[in-house]
DNA sequence: AAGTGATGTGGGAACGGTCCCACAAGAAAC
DNA sequence: GTTTCTTGTGGGACCGTTCCCACATCACTT
């Protein structure tokens, strides 16, 4: 019916027989007119199909109702991330119900490149996802924009960030290990550098010192009737590291006499628990095998991997919520947001005679 | 040092104490201007922190260089699903090479309103993900907008689309368990109405019955000699599902001697396989299995899982590649574009015996 | 009949850039 | 010394909205 791309508001109300000023009223639904009027000028919107510019109105209105959101990650997955994929699809709903829109963008660089681009494009706001060089985190400070941080570390006391409770978590995780009845443990770290798998180390590592298990870093053989931790840290935090550190350490594994593995995250553990499956060790009969992330896979393992879960749902929901009371102007929003660590029990360490006990965990 | 928020050309010009037209040339890197001016420009820059503003760009330029992309999924995972995710994060880097931003939505409702939205956004093309109702497609072709399709199906002869090719994989699939030997297969199926799936089937089943296998909808038990493909419809596409399907014709998968399982997708595989493992059939001495995606979760799995690639990267690196194109007026981009899929041969139907031939696959 | 108030509509500036065109100043050509 | 050309800069229209304010109209007072 019409050849043109786009129309303007001016076309719709010569169209329509009126002035664009009462083309706007109607269009925006604020200012009366009246209904001989409306009628006209939504005859003339089907016609035309006629899309007012949200570029136009970004221009007057001085703000455009989009978010930015970046994630920084030097390799992929990134967005495909179990647990970003997790955190953006909250994002994007909740960002749907408060009338904003996502402009994704990932820096694998960690450059301010990408936040420059958000700046320019004048978002309301920004989520920073993942860890992120301290620089960035200046200079989005710089301007004059609202930011939270999600997953991310900081000691800046002005940051708004959103983080799961990993050391309470860590924590968790040691109890549950504790009361299954084991006392000499193989933890795989994951980087230290990551803010998560540091405090899921050291929640793991202060809760198990104070059941009385004593920590060592060294791999000489237990004797018989001693206890203890041996901790080995990985600078990736792959499946695949997983593999080759379960690899690399099995031997140590054995002669301590290790009788579970705690990764501080899923992908580690699975790793592990493949190389243990591929040599013939049991689980959960001969090693109970634990992680940290609770990602879709885990439940779907076998035997179906034993975690902490990471509410992913909450935490991007309230990245966008709190972004938006920030955009609102709310200056008294929490500094450090802190989401529960839940233990999610499955068959990767409850031997059948556990099950009587507490039987509970989901597949 | 400076409060305002975001501060306009004519600020900056008149800091630096030239008119709007010098600066903007300055800026924008079109025209001329002498070293000095230059230079006073570019200190004020600095001293504003100034960023241009890319909505009123775009106001002028009538484009934005950003891109639409729409998620049609009604349940989750959406972006955390394991092929779009790889697909939208190919999108981004792609996108960000070609100097295009990535407006990202997931409509659940599979509804126009997201189209809508990109549409008043001006964003400078599209790209359609998954299945969509047709008229969603029909609503977009009445505005003048480039677009792709991805991973969706359409008989519109229009419609730019990118999808694997699926028939021929199906057929790859099919080839490959009969080479390992298996003459009675079991094979499971998601839901018809997909795309993917019933080519998948389609191919599967045509170079079956090419190759002399009988198929049956019927579940009766075969005699000793007879071969014979059971075929299984799911009406959903999850883990979950192909738990249950295979489940529910375990009898079946016994009584007619099936010696490998086909799906359509990775997760009903894993699913299918989980329940075999969980009641003593060793995978793959006592039965093969095979999925179809390529998930990054099929190399992890214990053992892992042989499946058919899916080129996601080669996808979603085009799609942009070839909006680009449309968004530049060329009209001669190829209607379909196919992408490859490969056998990824894995432990999952790799017997002892059956290395020696071709042990290549990798884990 | 003139004044008052309410009511619906239109005019036009503003938002922050780009870009066409005009123009001033100096160099080169006659 | 005037003309012509070159070169660097500035003026201002324009993109498509919103919104303030002015204005015309008409009913109702007095």
């Amino acid at each position: 019916m019409n050849t043109k791309l786009n129309h303007s508001l001016r076309e719709l109300a010569q169209l329509a027989g009126v002035s664009k000023s009462t083309a706007s009223r109607v269009i925006s639904g604020n200012g009366y007119a009246s209904p001989e009027v409306r009628e006209r000028v939504l005859r003339a919107v089907d016609e035309l199909r006629y899309k007012p510019s949200a570029v136009a109105r970004a221009m007057v209105a001085r703000r455009t109702y989009n978010i930015g959101v970046i994630v920084f990650r030097d390799k992929l997955p990134i967005v495909s991330h179990t647990l970003y994929g997790r955190i953006i699809d909250e994002i994007l709903m909740a960002a749907e119900e408060l009338g904003y829109s996502i402009f994704l963008k990932t820096d694998r660089e960690m450059s301010l490149r990408s936040t420059d681009y958000m700046l320019e494009q004048r978002v309301d706001g920004l989520i920073l996802i993942s860890r992120l060089q301290k620089n960035v985190i200046d200079y989005v400070k710089n301007f004059k924009i609202p930011y939270v941080m999600v997953n991310g570390s900081t000691e800046d006391p002005d940051v708004v960030h959103l983080v799961s409770n990993d050391e309470a978590g860590g924590a968790r995780a040691a109890e549950h290990l504790y009361e299954r009845g084991h006392r000499r443990l193989f933890i795989l770290a994951g980087p230290g550098e990551h803010r998560s798998h540091s405090l899921r180390l050291a929640g793991f590592l202060d809760r198990i010192e104070q059941l009385g298990l004593p920590v060592s870093r060294s791999l000489r053989p237990l004797s018989d009737q001693e206890h203890g931790i041996t901790v080995v840290e990985s600078p990736e935090s792959g499946f695949d590291s997983g593999v080759r550190l379960m690899e690399e350490h099995y031997e140590a594994f054995r002669s301590r006499g290790c009788t579970a593995v705690f990764s501080t995250n899923d992908m580690l553990a699975l790793g592990a628990m493949k190389v243990l499956l591929e040599r013939g060790v049991r689980v959960p009969e001969d090693a109970a095998v634990m992680g940290y992330d609770n990602i879709e896979l885990a439940a779907m393992y076998h035997p179906p991997l034993t975690t902490v879960s990471v509410d992913a749902a909450g935490i991007g929901r309230d990245a966008v919520k709190i972004l938006d009371r920030l955009i609102g102007g709310e200056a008294d929003v929490p500094r450090l947001n802190e989401y529960a660590s839940e233990v999610i029990v499955r068959q990767s360490t409850t031997r059948k005679e556990d099950e009587a006990c507490s039987g509970i965990g989901n597949t």
